[in-house]
DNA sequence: GAAGGCGGTCTTTTT
DNA sequence: GACCGCCTTC
């Protein structure tokens, strides 16, 4: 096969390109995928670069088991040898073999966001630090910023000197490392930080990995934040074959440090670099499309460039408005019903995408009452669940036993009788010897007052013996570990007394886990290490589970939907304060709307054929009511994509009252109701009309007519006219602006 | 030491 | 409206 049929000049040209760095500005659904995967396999059959050099990076697993499916399928023989793998699965595995060079064992734990959160309580605990004055998110977002750019706590503390507020942060910062440190374990920020400073510090393991990688390839580059780049430049500082594919108007992700500078400047840090811009669609409609220029073209800080597509314009957008959240769940779940009813349209062509997880709860209600199969995707991610938390604490202490965290997450769990204070004061004792806190366990006998606890700290002391024997025993499989964890622990038994539905669900959960870990033992790799199971759970995220064809409708965030794709969209709870979100409106900073603005091109750009915006009048928010103006965004997708008529700027509506029965449907056919600006008129509802059947009347648009049919609604006229040059129109009354003639 | 109740707080997005 | 921490009670 020639690999480069079915390519459009520009991809072919990216495709062709061997040596030195290149930027692809690839727009949403301009094939990107398609233009990395064709590249590798150009390099490996036309420029005879051995697989074994190439090193394709993701953000997320999908993302990369993609990659790897479609490279497999054109490379061919030797196609195993690519590397392709997430940043964080990546930096994993170089720290797992070089971390001892940073004073690490290799058998480090990765901590998740929930991890963190305890370990930063204990903290402030130590600290004495007032949590009401300061939370322990802002510790953690603050920490987690600084890695973001590669400071440590020291190079934290010496910027923030001057500054006297901020010497809290640092003394945080600097206790939270040093917990890391001697609990051998890293958050998500240091895998990347950490394999930086390892390749800084270690010429050798540096000039291993250039030599090995010599060709980069890098997805969603926007994302990137200034850690990874670093991790980047240093790769390719001694080949300088980086190739980065990204779209700016897609970077979505700076509240997790992603430097949109990364790539904005790319062509300025690499001043060779060849440039390339993939500005043909080939997912959505036209209509959806223009939509999506339409909004982002609000944005002044972004690379100007326009998608376009060869397909036909398609069908119009929607824009429903609800007079409440219930409403607009139930007339989305019922309008894809509808749908996959009347032409067997599969519930795995439609999704519903909001901006927080919040809004998730209604809808699963309403899906599960209409009983149409459903899936939500991200917002409890399976792994976060307590009793699959609990049980891999056992496994990670097993692993790791100087991660205390874990340790003193399981150690009255199941209840043991081990109280609060006999813990604080193991704490107490394993900071002032500075052991780990197991280690404090197993030297109870030396710590004062606690003399009652002292047989039960004993017994689960042998209880975790005995397991980490058993792991140590080659001979026994993981699925018999966590066989022996449930059961020697009396996890499951005391589940199982307790008879609720809830203790049934949780069983339900350990089941699958166990199913999960028999399956990866059984089939994922040829070596199966407790490490590496515990690391294959700690790097998933829930939407690296979905499988395609999976029948179901799915709910997801617009952070989660990007890089997916559906026929039928529904971007709901368009409205201001939702989104875009209070905070970024509260803040008043335009960057903080203009990402929330490239949130929304990234939602309308995950239709193909179809895309359904609604709103609701109001809503309940943190327990309480608010009536919020439609979305900005709404004004600014153009007027004739939601309406085929736009020619004087429309009246000022007077404020509708609504009813909770009451949905006003904008169709096709029908004036935007919200033109004009900058807020969108919230009333939709029109005057009684002057004519009646059988008058001539005039439209801006269509012309004149006659009206045939008059239909009246709970506040509107459904009017049906026969226009001289239009034939046929079906029409609301309050858009249409008819005037009699 | 455990369990249940009360009140305050904070709400974006996630590898 | 959810969650967390704190308090009370047993």
């Amino acid at each position: 096969m020639n690999m480069l049929d079915g390519l459009n000049p520009m991809q072919r040209e990216a495709v062709i390109h061997k040596d030195g760095p290149l930027l692809l500005l690839a727009g949403a659904g301009s094939g990107k995928t398609r233009v990395l995967t064709h590249r590798i396999a150009y390099l490996i059959h036309e420029h005879q670069v051995n697989p074994y050099h190439i090193l394709a990076l993701t953000f997320t697993n999908k993302a990369a088991n993609e990659m790897r499916e479609r490279v497999d399928g054109i490379v061919g023989y030797g196609s195993e040898m690519i590397w392709v793998s997430t940043f964080h699965s990546t930096c994993v595995r170089i720290l797992r073999r070089y971390i001892d060079h940073l004073g690490y064992e290799r058998n480090f734990t990765i901590y998740d966001a929930d991890d963190q959160k305890t370990l930063m309580r204990d903290i402030c605990k130590y600290l004495n630090i007032d949590t009401k004055k300061y939370n322990e998110r802002s510790f953690i977002s603050t920490i987690s910023h600084a890695k973001d750019e590669l400071k440590d706590a020291s190079k934290y503390r010496s910027e923030v000197e001057s500054d006297y507020g901020k010497r809290i942060f640092a003394d945080v910062y600097t206790e939270y490392e040093k917990r890391l440190k001697n609990n051998n374990a890293l958050d998500f920020d240091d895998l990347i930080m950490k394999t930086v400073l390892l390749l800084r510090k270690s010429e050798e393991v540096l000039t291993y990995y250039q030599s090995r990688f010599r060709y980069l390839l890098v997805d969603e580059y926007q994302d990137t934040n200034t850690a990874q780049f670093i991790l980047l430049s240093l790769l390719a500082k001694a080949n300088r074959n980086l190739c980065v594919v990204g779209d700016d108007d897609q970077s979505i992700y700076k509240f997790r440090g992603a430097n949109i500078y990364n790539i904005l400047n790319f062509e300025s840090i690499f001043p060779d670099a060849k440039v390339i811009r993939l500005e043909q669609n080939y997912r959505s409609t036209g209509n959806i499309l223009e939509a999506a220029n339409g909004v982002i073209r609000h944005n002044k800080m972004r690379k100007e460039k326009t998608l376009w597509t060869a397909a036909e314009e398609g069908e119009p957008l929607s824009y429903i408005q609800y007079p409440n959240e219930y409403e607009e769940a139930n007339g989305i779940v019922h309008s894809i019903r509808r749908k996959a009813r009347k032409d067997g349209t599969s519930y795995d062509s439609f999704a519903v995408l909001y901006r927080t997880n919040a809004q998730s709860r209604i809808f699963e209600e309403k899906f599960i009452y209409e009983g149409i199969p459903y899936r939500i995707v991200g917002a409890i991610n399976f792994y976060a669940r307590k009793e699959i938390k609990d049980l891999l604490a056992y496994l990670k202490t097993i692993e790791n036993s100087n991660d205390d965290i874990s340790v003193k997450r399981i150690i009255n769990v199941p209840k043991r009788g081990i109280g609060l204070t006999t813990i604080d004061r193991i704490s107490v004792y394993s900071i002032e010897h500075e052991v780990s806190f197991y280690e404090a366990l197993q030297n109870i006998d030396y710590i004062s007052g606690c003399g009652r606890a002292a047989p039960k700290i004993k017994s689960f002391v042998a209880l975790m013996e005995a397991l980490k024997n058993h792991e140590e025993d080659s001979g026994r499989s993981l699925t018999d570990l966590i066989n022996e964890i449930t059961d020697e622990t009396g996890y499951v038994r005391e589940l199982e007394n307790e008879g609720t539905e809830e203790a049934a669900a949780r069983l339900e959960n350990i089941a699958e886990l166990k199913n999960k870990i028999t399956h990866y033992e059984e089939s994922e790799t040829e070596n199966p290490t407790l490490s590496e199971l515990l690391e294959n759970i700690a790097l998933v995220a829930d939407i690296d589970t979905l499988d395609n064809n999976s029948e179901q409708v799915l709910l997801m965030t617009l952070h989660t939907a990007k890089g997916l794709e559906f026929p039928y969209v529904y971007l709901c709870g368009m409205e201001e304060s939702v989104f875009p979100g209070a905070m970024a409106i509260y803040q008043g900073d335009e960057a903080e709307i203009e990402e929330e603005r490239r949130l929304c091109y990234v939602g309308i750009t995950r239709a193909m054929k179809k895309l359904t915006l609604t709103s609701a009048i109001q809503r309940m928010k943190n327990g309480d009511l608010h009536r919020n103006q439609p979305s900005r965004f709404l004004n600014e997708i153009p007027r004739f994509l939601l309406a085929k008529e736009a020619k004087e700027a429309p009246k000022k509506q007077k404020k509708a009252e609504y009813s909770p029965e009451k949905a006003s449907i904008f169709h096709t056919g029908k004036k935007n109701p919200f033109a004009g600006n900058p807020y969108i008129q919230k009333g939709i509802k029109g005057s009684e009309p002057d004519y009646g059947v059988g008058d001539s009347v005039r439209h801006t648009k269509f012309g004149t007519g006659t009206v045939l049919t008059m239909n009246k609604l709970k506040d509107d006229y459904e009017i049906v006219i026969e226009f001289e040059n239009f034939g046929q129109r079906k029409l609301r009354s309050s858009f249409a602006k008819l005037s009699k003639v």
